[in-house]
Formats: C-alpha cells, sequence, structure tokens
DNA sequence: TCCGTTACGGTTGAC
DNA sequence: GTGTCAACCGTAACG
C-alpha cells in the first residue's frame, strides 16, 4: 500500500519521502501549519514550502486551501458524531403536533419544525427521523392526546423560542460571517471563526506582520502555540479562552501530548531548519517529536531560514526578509488586513 | 516542475 | 467495556 512505501516505520511515527516525519492519521502540529501559512504570506511558493517544511505538497495545498477559506491554521474537528437532531426540545414539539393534529403527516411536522423556529435547516430532523420519533418515543399518543383532550386544557402551542441551537448551539450560527466574507456551507463554517483566531495574523498578536521582524513573529507565534499547547480538552472550559474555539479544542491535544514528549528530545528546529534540510535527504535520526514539538520558539527563526548556500534568497527560493507579497491569498487578505489592522 | 485532486490507511470521539 | 460509524488526518500518486 502506500503507507508501505514509506521509508520508515518508527513506532511512534513515519517519515515521509521528504525526509519529514509525521503521525499517520495526526495532524500536523500547529507550529508546522503556522509556519505553512507564514511562509505562504511570504510568497513563498507552496513547492518549496513543501521542500523545506519536509510537508507532502497534497498537505500543504491543502493547509493553504483551509486557510484561505476559513482564516483558521488549525485541523478540523477529528473523531466524534453529529449533533443529534431529534433532541428532546424537538420531540416535545413533534409530540405536540400530534396530539393537536393526530392526523399530522411527517413531512407536515418537519414543515412546522421548520416554520415554528424550532429547528433550523441545518438541524432540521428528516421525515424518517420524525417518523421514528412518533412510532417509537410518541407511539399511540394520538390515542393518548384524544383522551386526554376531553379532560385538559389544550396544550400551550409549542414555544419557538427554544431554538435547538440552544442546546446544541452550531458554531455557524455562533459566529457570524463577516461583512465581504463568504457565505460557508455548514460543515465548513463549522470552522468559521472570524476575526478567526486562528489567523496567522491573530496568531501573530494581531498585529500586521509587515510591521514584524520574521523573529518577532514567531515569537509571538511560539507564545500563542505554546497557549494552545498548554490546553488540552480536559482542562479546556468553553470560555477559558477567546483564541480558540470549541470547535478546535480537540486539536489542541496532540500537541499537548506531544508536547509532554519533548523533554530531552530534539525540537522541530532540527526537523525543519532550511540550512540543515538537503533535499529529499532523510534525518540520520529518526523521531517523531523532531517534529511535533508545539513550541516555535526554536523552530521559527530568522537565522533559520537562510539558504544553505548563504546566497541572499529570491522570493521564488523563500525570500523571508522581503516584503509580504500575500502571493494567491488576495481573496482573504483584505479581511486579514482589516484584522491586523487593529491592535486589540 | 508545479499543483489540485483523490485513494488510501490511519486516528479520533460520540453513540 | 466494546464495536460501529463518520468525521478528520497526511501521504503518495496521478494527471
Amino acid at each position: 500500500m502506500k503507507q508501505t512505501q514509506l521509508t520508515d516505520s518508527p513506532a511512534f511515527g513515519e517519515v515521509n519521502q521528504l525526509g519529514g516525519v509525521f503521525v499517520n492519521g495526526r495532524p500536523l502540529p500547529n507550529a508546522i501549519r503556522l509556519r505553512i501559512v507564514e511562509l505562504a504570506q511570504l510568497g513563498i511558493r507552496p513547492c518549496d514550502i513543501s521542500r523545506q517544511l519536509r510537508v507532502s505538497h497534497g498537505c500543504v495545498s491543502k493547509i493553504l486551501a483551509r486557510y484561505n477559506e476559513t482564516g483558521s491554521i488549525l485541523p478540523g474537528a477529528i473523531g466524534g458524531s453529529k449533533p443529534r437532531v431529534t433532541t428532546p426540545t424537538v420531540v416535545k414539539h413533534i409530540r405536540t403536533y400530534k396530539q393537536r393534529d393526530p392526523g399530522i403527516f411527517a413531512w407536515e411536522i418537519r414543515d412546522r419544525l421548520l416554520a415554528d423556529g424550532v429547528c433550523d435547516k441545518f438541524n432540521l430532523p428528516s421525515v424518517s427521523s420524525i417518523s421514528r420519533i412518533l412510532r417509537n418515543k410518541i407511539g399511540n399518543l394520538s390515542q393518548q392526546s384524544q383522551y386526554e383532550s376531553g379532560k385538559q386544557a389544550p396544550h400551550p402551542p409549542p414555544q419557538p423560542t427554544l431554538s435547538y441551537n440552544h442546546l446544541y448551539p452550531y458554531p455557524t450560527s455562533k459566529v457570524p460571517t463577516p461583512p465581504g466574507m463568504p457565505t460557508l456551507p455548514g460543515h465548513m463554517a463549522m470552522h468559521r471563526i472570524w476575526p478567526s483566531s486562528h489567523s496567522v495574523t491573530d496568531i501573530l498578536g494581531i498585529r500586521s506582520i509587515t510591521e514584524q521582524q520574521i523573529s518577532d513573529s514567531a515569537a509571538f507565534s511560539s507564545a500563542k502555540l505554546e497557549e494552545w499547547s498548554a490546553l488540552n480538552r480536559t482542562n479546556f472550559p468553553a470560555a477559558i479562552s477567546p483564541l480558540v474555539s470549541d470547535v478546535d479544542k480537540p486539536h489542541l491535544e496532540p500537541e499537548a501530548k506531544y508536547t509532554q514528549m519533548l523533554n530531552g528530545l530534539p525540537t522541530v528546529n532540527s526537523y525543519a531548519t532550511a540550512p540543515s534540510i538537503t533535499p529529499y535527504h532523510h534525518p540520520t535520526q529518526v523521531s517523531p517529536y523532531m517534529g511535533y514539538s508545539a513550541t516555535t520558539s526554536a523552530y521559527v527563526t530568522g537565522a533559520t531560514w537562510q539558504p544553505a548556500s548563504g546566497s541572499a534568497p529570491s522570493p521564488r527560493s523563500c525570500d523571508i526578509a522581503a516584503p509580504l507579497a500575500f502571493k494567491s491569498m488576495t481573496a482573504g487578505c483584505d479581511s486579514i488586513h482589516q484584522v491586523t489592522a487593529s491592535v486589540r
């Protein structure tokens, strides 16, 4: 299989064709993700980023595409199930509808749920789900309601004020799409936080990176990423930090794990330092930890990105010191600049 | 050579 | 405690 073509399969990581270390099935560390976006914003071509960071170009392409689309460098939510749409509130309303009109069809209930604001188009149960609820959870309700209707006052109408989002909020509803930004479908908007707490510029401290030295931005990156890495699922209350959304919380954990394993191990600096990289050269020491340091303090340094030859790098060969080009990222840059222009 | 896309094996977490 | 499912991941390969 493709994966078996990898050059190495250490117990805790694998080495790709570029010599980079990765953990199959796990996201790249935020430090590398951040670096990918940073380099792209500096005008460095994805192929060069791929080679320098030893990340497959497909991955670079994916991360940059995600960043352009969502403004976030963080991976999506891994695992878990889709939130249930048949919440108790929805069931209650279905029951009410059935009580008031025992002959109501499932599709009519569905329309009512939508019309009354109980559900929106994203969490509207399917007709089959409603039928299942009628069958399993409400059962003989029609007969019961007919019986009860004779001795009870009419059931109060459904209260549309308690929407599904009240119990199972969708990030899309929590995070309005900013002006000028395209409206994303629900699955995409799940990760949309705007102004994105995960945008590079935000990560870099809400300052325009055009105003900073790379080393300065790296310091901010490091600080932010260390902040991330210090958090994990278990100690991450929803409101603990505005920097990270609920959706993205799970992805802090891997780095927290990696960080915990870092003591005494090489940092990512040795993994992704440009001068040390000979194209397609496999590191003599293969350690998955090399690539999974959550801290960029050692990983992202200005001097690190000098070309091995010592000659001045061109924009085509990683001109870090050159003015920002924002190559091919202009679509999202207007908003980015708006964000970076403001200082909290 | 570059890059978007896709198949693949793998991980994760809710149910 | 375990299995299933559906989301995600990055890589390698293709075009």
